[in-house]
Order: structure tokens, then C-alpha cells, then sequence
DNA sequence: TTGCCTCTGTTAAGTTTTTCACAGCACAAA
DNA sequence: TTTGTGCTGTGAAAAACTTAACAGAGGCAA
């Protein structure tokens, strides 16, 4: 399985191919066609099969992709199957919404515990997260084999709390600030930024 | 300005300039250059050239571009100087955070109301906005003249509310389900999937 | 077993997107 | 005014990405 080269614009597929496998399995759906697939996703049967040979190929001429094991081997690629700790940073409406709602299990991660700066809350335990003052991070992440945390502060804060994660040997970034943090390179950032996919949607509602 | 056939590609990164060009602005940069730009944004000077022209091109040769125009005609390209209505479905976590802390009028949105289904909620107004039972939705959307709804309501119930809303005449759908919704193709579906873009972190993080 | 049909992996062609290169305008300095 | 530098708009080249096409493996029925 050859993982190197592979493009953005591929890996960005992968999680929806895991989706709608996962479903498929979940149905009872055993084998399927890349054609079957793709009328289903909205993608074409050529791309799929593209796609899965980035990494090998997983299906079987004459018959197609045994509905199981392509949705292992794609949670196997993506490294959901393995475990990685997360913390989260910020207990705001978006950040409890977060720790209560989001299934990080299902995407590879624990979540180990919640920051926030407001004292009152240090203590509190939110749907099994304990929640801990700020001034724990560091200690926290020494002890913890941190991999990644999620930016759920106020903007102004983002850019000094992600060099400050950085130095402690994080390794990715989920950020939910609308700023653009400048990190070193081997720093992965994911971005959610909520206004440009509403500004996007504003745009596409607005053609004719 | 001609708008038509402009990419996706091209689209996605209007909102990213806008962001770069308002800071520029407040920080009361006056002009700057295609280089300049490129360099603070990490793109390059050709394709930010490249993207203006689609719409004209609103720079002048051996000055660069004035910072002050170029933001307000990407906010008139991108329709947030106007003012679209929008109604939120689910008043749960989520929801409640979009609603106090989300910038609508700033992406050219006007947040109107909220509707959930728990009766109990009915009559609450959060940060200005009225809770509404889901109960009156037909009722609003004929009254009033919505162009977008944002979905934060259980997967489950996803689908048939955005069948609903099609039929009363909504023009996009924002959706943070975790569903593939099926519209008819006048109807534009602007997804965040906070799962996909965590497991394309996960792929990202186990890369060496 | 044979023959037919389905479906993948893979190479090639086509399309889109990005980058390069440069003519020519604008401003500043002399 | 003239000269030099910086910068855009634009057409062409390069790269990336998607779609098409097809050989051949495998299933299935007779």
C-alpha cells in the first residue's frame, strides 16, 4: 500500500467514502460495483476505482469491492482505526457543543480533556471530559501523548495558544477561530472556517 | 464583471481574500501587491492575478491594488453587501452556538428566527432571536422571504426537513448533519462536515 | 467445460487549474 | 521630460486532476 504522492484532492474523498461504506455495510450491503457506488455518491466510476488504486486497489474483476473490507482498508488509510489523543481548547457554546455531540471515536480520536481559562469551570466534567484550568496545559501535555487539539477560543487568543502547542509537540491543529495560524510546517493545520463556507453559499445562491 | 463559468476553485478562495483584504483594511493598509498578498496568504502572485481577472481585474498596472476597492468589490462579487434572510432548524449545541457567536450579517446573512421541536423552547429568544416551534415554519417562510436555512438538527430528521424546505421555496441549504442531502439541483447544498474534515486530520497527523 | 457478461486495474486522452513569462502602464526620481 | 523600476493583465506552458477506453480476470449459467 503506497501512501506517498497521494493527492489532496483524493484524500479529501476518502472520508466520504468511509461514510457511505460504513452505511452500506450497516444496510447489509456485502459487494459493490465502483458504477453502483459512484451513481450513489455523484462521483464517477472511473474516479472511484482511481481513487482506491492510489492505495492498491481493493476490489476483485468480475465481482467489485466486498462492501467490508474496502471500508476497513479505508479506515485503515485514513487511521481511524488506530487511537489518537485530542484535547480541546476553549469550553464556549462551540466547544461544548463539541465535547458533547461530535463522535470522536468514530474518527480516530480520544478526547482526553478540555482547557478553558474561566477558573469556574475547572473541575466540571462534560459528557465523561474532564475540564481543566489552562494553566494545565503544559503539564497536561507532557504526561499525555497529545497528538492533536482542537481550537475552539476566542481569535485573538489562536495564534499564541497554537505556538504555544506547538512547542509542545502537537501535531495537528483543528481550528475553529476564523484566523489563519502561521505554524512550522511539520504543524498540520485543518481548518473549519464557518464564515467562508457561508460566504460561499451566499455566492452560490446568488447566481443565476 | 463577468460571472459566469468562474470555478469552484476560484470561488473557495474569494472568502479567504475578502478575510485577508478586511484586516489589510482595518490596519489601514492602503494598496498592496499581487507579490504582497501572495506572500501573507502562501499563494501564489500569478494565481491571485489570475483570480481577479475572472471578474474584470481591479488592480492597475505599477501600483498594485487599492485594498479599500478590491475588498468591496469582492463583497459585492460575493454578495455579502446585501442582505439575505436566513432561519436556523435545531436549537440544539450547535445551534445555540452558531447563534451566538456566528457573524451572520457579516457573511451577508440576517438571522430571522430559530425553530426547534421542543415546545418548551417556543417563546425563548436567544442573543435577539426568536425561538420559534417547528410548528410554524411554513407559516414564517411564507410570510417572510427566506432564502437559506441552516440545519442543525439530529441526522435523522434531516432529509425530510430539507424536502420541506425545498417545497416552501428555500434557495440553499447549510448543512451541519452529517447526511449527503438528496435536493433537486436548483437548490444549493453548502455541507460542513466537522468528520471529514477531523479524518482528513487523521490522515494527516500518521503521514511521516 | 465453455461462453458470455460484469467489473477491475491501468494506460491514455481530455479537461481544469496553476504557474510562467512578458508587454505595457504608472509612478518616482533625476 | 526622461529613465528606471514595479506591477498588472493576459496568453501560453506546465501540472494536476478527471474521464474515457479497454485488456483481461472472475463469476455464473448451461
Amino acid at each position: 500500500m503506497r501512501r506517498d504522492n497521494i493527492s489532496m484532492a483524493v484524500i479529501r474523498r476518502m472520508p466520504k467514502y468511509y461514510r457511505y461504506l460504513d452505511e452500506l455495510h450497516q444496510n447489509g450491503v456485502d459487494k459493490i460495483s465502483s458504477r453502483a457506488l459512484a451513481e450513489q455518491m455523484g462521483l464517477t466510476a472511473s474516479q472511484i476505482r482511481q481513487d482506491f488504486n492510489c492505495f492498491g486497489g481493493f476490489g476483485q474483476q468480475g465481482y467489485g469491492y466486498h462492501v467490508e473490507t474496502l471500508r476497513n482498508e479505508i479506515a485503515s488509510i485514513i487511521g481511524i482505526d488506530r487511537k489518537h489523543n485530542a484535547i480541546i481548547l476553549g469550553v464556549g457554546n462551540i466547544g461544548r457543543a463539541l465535547i458533547r455531540n461530535f463522535q470522536f471515536s468514530q474518527c480516530g480520536f480520544s478526547l482526553l480533556a478540555a482547557f478553558d481559562a474561566d477558573a469556574a469551570m475547572a473541575g466540571d466534567v462534560i459528557n465523561k471530559v474532564p475540564v481543566l484550568h489552562i494553566d494545565e496545559l503544559e503539564r497536561f501535555c507532557k504526561e499525555n501523548r497529545v497528538e492533536i487539539a482542537i481550537l475552539t477560543i476566542p481569535s485573538k487568543y489562536a495564534q499564541t495558544m497554537a505556538a504555544k502547542l506547538t512547542e509542545l509537540g502537537i501535531k495537528g491543529l483543528w481550528n475553529f477561530t476564523n484566523v489563519e495560524l502561521k505554524v512550522c510546517e511539520d504543524v498540520i493545520v485543518e481548518d473549519v472556517h464557518f464564515s467562508d463556507s457561508m460566504m460561499t453559499l451566499c455566492y452560490r445562491i446568488s447566481e443565476e
